[in-house]
RNA sequence: GGGUAGGUGGCAGAGCGGUCAAUUGCACCAGACUGUAAAUCUGGCCUCUUCGGAGUUCGGGGGUUCGAAUCCCUCCCUACCCA
């Protein structure tokens, strides 16, 4: 928890200029960027993730960026761990790390960290879920709600993935999910008397953009990125030794580009797609955006945005 | 000019006399989210509403009927076929 405690955060929604920011404030405070970003950790997956250029790279260092091959896995867990580690690393190096993405899921757990529950079990899944298509989700969902009614109540009996791990969590340590989950501010945990003490706090900032230029920049990104050679990318990760594993698969605009390439469908239909898709992602991280307090936002079409974020951080 | 098939909510597309403000999908808006998260799930989506309802909709106009998106007449438009 406190493997945090020297880091920065800047995130965003995708396509609101990140990248280009974080590398000017990174030169500007002798900082070091790690991606908060779960895809730029595959190695092969560069124009579509809007990785950093290697002459970006060779500016400021950074981290968690081509870690993994891309039929590997990888979990939240995993990656806050490996986080951890980086962040450390950079500071024993006297450098402050700077945490620069847009996922937002992976930022919650950056700020709030995650409860030490058991990993998943792929074995346990697959029953479960096997359970549900056999007897149906509602059934699923009254299971759940035998063992864990608080967790039943705010889950929706159509929301397969999180009954199959609550279940999940319940099997393998005997205890109810929502015994575990206190660090969060969930709703039904709101009560400040189960809540865990508040971490330690990692200034934050979020870029925002007006919803119609965020959507204008993404259309003409992915433009671009189509353009730049992305669908032969995505040729060249179908040519690799092993499939590529579920978490590099969903991967927006591949999942799209891979379906185009194996079904053959229209390649201006498969952009808006992946255009339309894009944007819907961007919505989505908004929603986050909005619920996470402690995020400072910050114009980014502001004149001195650097300047805005470094007050953002506390550090001017 | 003749023939045929059609014109339904932002789009696609059901409905074919009442149970239709109108199935469904997409888009759009909002919400959820603790080891798949660039994923997944949920709600809303004509207008107004004291949330009980109320008022306008299914190309235009006119009819039939207790009652029409659904039947008839007419006009306009679209697609394809024959000229």
């Amino acid at each position: 928890m406190s493997a945090f405690t020297n880091a920065l955060v800047l995130t965003g929604p995708t396509a609101c200029g990140k990248t280009a920011l974080a590398l000017d404030l990174a030169e500007r405070i002798g900082g070091e960027i790690v991606a908060l970003d779960s895809m730029t950790v595959y190695r092969g997956m560069d124009i579509g993730t809007a990785k950093p250029s290697a002459a970006e790279r060779a500016r400021v260092r950074h981290h968690l960026i081509d870690v993994l091959d891309p039929w590997e896995s990888l979990t939240v867990a995993w990656w806050l761990e490996r986080a951890g580690a980086a962040c450390a690393e950079i500071t024993a190096r006297g450098k402050r790390p700077i945490f620069v993405g847009g996922t937002p899921f992976y930022l919650k757990a950056l700020l709030h960290g995650l409860f030490d529950g058991p990993p998943a079990d792929a074995e346990l899944r697959r029953t479960l879920e096997g359970d549900a298509a056999r007897d149906g989700v509602a059934a699923l969902h009254a299971r759940l709600a035998g063992v864990d009614p608080k967790t039943a109540t705010r889950l929706h009996p159509n929301d397969v993935r999180r009954v199959v791990r609550a279940l999940e969590v319940h099997a393998l340590t005997g205890k109810p999910i929502s015994a575990w989950q206190q660090t969060w501010d969930t709703p039904a945990f709101a009560d400040p008397a189960e809540s865990a003490p508040p971490p330690a706090r990692v200034p934050a900032a979020v870029l925002t953009l007006p919803r119609e230029v965020l959507y204008d920049r993404i259309n003409r990104r992915v433009g671009v990125m189509l353009e730049a050679g992305w669908p032969d990318e995505v040729r060249r990760l179908r040519e690799l030794p092993h499939a590529l594993s579920r978490e590099a698969r969903q991967a927006l605009g591949y999942r799209e580009l891979l379906e185009y390439l194996e079904n053959g469908g229209d390649r201006g239909e498969t952009a808006e797609l992946i255009r339309t898709h894009t944007r819907q992602f961007a919505k989505r991280q908004l929603t986050w955006f909005r619920h996470l307090p402690s995020l400072v936002p910050v114009p980014a079409d502001a004149g001195d945005a650097a300047g805005l974020v470094l007050g953002a951080w506390g550090i001017i």
